[in-house]
DNA sequence: GCCCGGATTGCAAACGTGTGCATGACTATG
DNA sequence: CATAGTCATGCACACGTTTGCAATCCGGGC
């Protein structure tokens, strides 16, 4: 079987044997704390407690062990220490956006938090939100110490296997009905709010409403404010439309909105992206003045949003404040498994800049 | 120690100890394949092997397994599998670059591209470049199959650990003289010329560099080639400037430059997001007439390069080749460990937009 | 010199799985 | 009916660690 073990072993050299040994002679002696221990005149209990803090080795042995693992080369296997301490370090992370330059960031700072905090990242695509249900059993099957999942939502059978398995679950930008998951979102409905209001108060009255997937709660929480605080400021919804997701599709959206029977005097877009797109298809295809003849808002604060090209107004979403309550909420339910999960809110900020007027 | 066992083993079942239950009841009476084969009526060889693909196992016992798996919620644990098999399944993913939307779109592919060959991905990201090492060895600990390294170059005693415990490594965007890693990049070489030759040819003949990191071979590369090509052009470079990273930075070296001595006509950019700061800078701050008074060219063809506001000229990076390459090859030398790695060259390819005339 | 206590150390049993080997059952062939 | 052959099954060992427990060591106080 192992061929290289075989060979160290020399059980019975004969020459068809060393003959293997030199064509795999690249396959190292795998260098267990057994070798190090033997090296250094230990036993493997030794070597073990040298490398767990707080474990009683005198400094005399673990001197000893040192060195020798230094000239062996060895390094602790993770996965033989995780598979006894029932502890993997590992956290899984399903990422169902990748599009919006929101989430990728938010990727990024995941992955830097959880790392100073001694975790790793595992990460999972799952590209439709349907496979994210695949993609927590396989990062569970990795006896991942917790889970994140963020902009999509696991089924409620999953997100009952994740709490059987004693696997802290939080959903970003995804909200839960259920006791299964904790869960940062923003106030949507606060943010719906202060669009409208913004926008009515500069003197817009005719909306256009461009969506994402017309599914996910969050977007229609918005949605159902969005609506509600036109109405309350006496304007309309001139169209409505889903399932408008990045750059050319916002571009592409305000096209085929300006051929429709009434013309809207401001567009609400899901995703900074969109809006990015609305503003270069109302500008460079339709020639039309931005703030003056339509307003356009969008959604995230993306860092292109503020380039001087752009100048978006749109909803800032502490990224920063989310990432740090997810996390933060992981690592309690984390060493406390009787803590409740929760969810969680995070305050958006409307930012004001040369999109509207 | 593990309370639930205790419990559930009852071996004292005072008060004391139920009590105890009680509270952490949540702590599920983990299920391995030993509960399941009991619940079966079969051994524990007979459940592994109707979860490995090719073992022999009979079409009735398979299904009681299933069955009794389904009803215990059964999942094989993934460590205790890899300790034995000596695979894990798992790719490590060291990433440096976070601002430059290439590289985030380069994670997604590769992310999504390795999870179809079945494997996982284990994310680290090693903010300076000084990092890559140590991401390397805790990658390492985890026993990945195989390492991808984006951006950032491990040193030669950290190449040496992974081909001495087989792991293959590829680097990406980052060459290697030294055999102990794969590598895939473009020819920047050709890329410098390309650039200088579209500019000469179209008039400009003062340069100004903006570069990134001076010590990133594949820019030195690229600067030499560059720097002869404008030689044999009869231009001349009036400024040339390191550090400059992202659109930020692009944006206030336009400015700082238009302070200088010598005021360039074109500016040659190490990064899309780069050169999109720049041409912001130009328009916005310096009211520039962009092909006109300033030529700019980037690097990359991010999305946004050609978002109508900017309709930047650039230098495609074949990304889906390059991924590609270095998954390929990862595979490769995953089945057949005599492989030797070897460099890898993609082709880019010029586009030409209306940042320069 | 003896004994007590604290610090180290090694033994061996886990952790949850894969797999070679031997065994047993069953079929087909002579 | 005897025998060879195929197939399914279970036993037990291995994978590389951690860790409770008992044994050992060492120094100091009497």
């Amino acid at each position: 079987m192992d061929r290289g073990a075989e060979c160290s072993k020399g059980a019975a050299p004969g020459p068809d044997l060393t003959l293997r040994c030199r064509i795999v002679k690249k396959k190292l002696p795998k260098v267990t704390s057994h070798e190090v221990a033997a090296l250094a005149g230990v036993s493997r209990s030794a070597v073990s407690r040298t490398y767990t803090a707080g474990a009683s080795v005198s400094p005399v042995t673990r001197e000893k062990v040192l060195t020798a693992a230094a000239r062996l080369g060895y390094r602790p296997n993770a996965l033989a220490r995780s598979l006894i301490v029932r502890r993997t370090q590992l956290i899984g992370l399903v990422m169902a956006e990748w599009e919006n330059p929101f989430y990728t960031r938010m990727l990024r700072l995941f992955s830097e938090r959880l790392q100073s905090e001694g975790y790793q990242v595992v990460l999972i695509t799952s590209n439709s939100e349907a496979d994210a249900d695949q993609a927590v059993r396989r990062l569970l099957q990795y006896q991942v110490d917790g889970l994140i999942v963020v902009s999509a939502k696991p089924s409620a059978v999953a997100m009952d296997e994740c709490t059987r398995s004693g696997t802290p679950l939080v959903l970003v930008n995804r909200q839960t009905a259920g006791p299964g998951a904790s869960s940062v979102t923003c106030d949507n409905g606060q943010i719906g709010k202060d669009i409208v209001d913004l926008l009515a108060a500069a003197g817009y009255s005719r909306f256009a409403l461009l969506r994402g997937d017309p599914t996910v709660i969050t977007g229609v929480e918005r949605n159902a404010a969005i609506r509600e605080s036109i109405a309350v400021a006496g304007a309309r919804v001139v169209v409505d439309v889903n399932g408008v997701f990045g750059y050319d599709a916002g571009r592409q959206a305000i096209r085929d909105i300006w051929q429709g029977a009434e013309r809207p005097d401001a567009a609400i877009c899901s995703s900074d992206l969109t809006a990015l797109g609305v503003l270069d298809g109302a500008r460079t295809d339709l020639h039309l003045a931005v703030p003056g003849e339509l307003g356009v808002v969008g959604l995230g604060d993306i860092p292109q949003a503020s380039w001087s090209a752009y100048q978006l107004t749109t909803v800032h979403l502490p990224i920063d404040e989310m990432i740090d309550l997810a996390v933060l909420d992981l690592l309690s339910r984390l060493s406390d498994p009787e803590l409740e999960p929760r969810p969680m809110l995070a305050l958006a900020r409307l930012v004001r800049r040369s999109s509207t007027r």
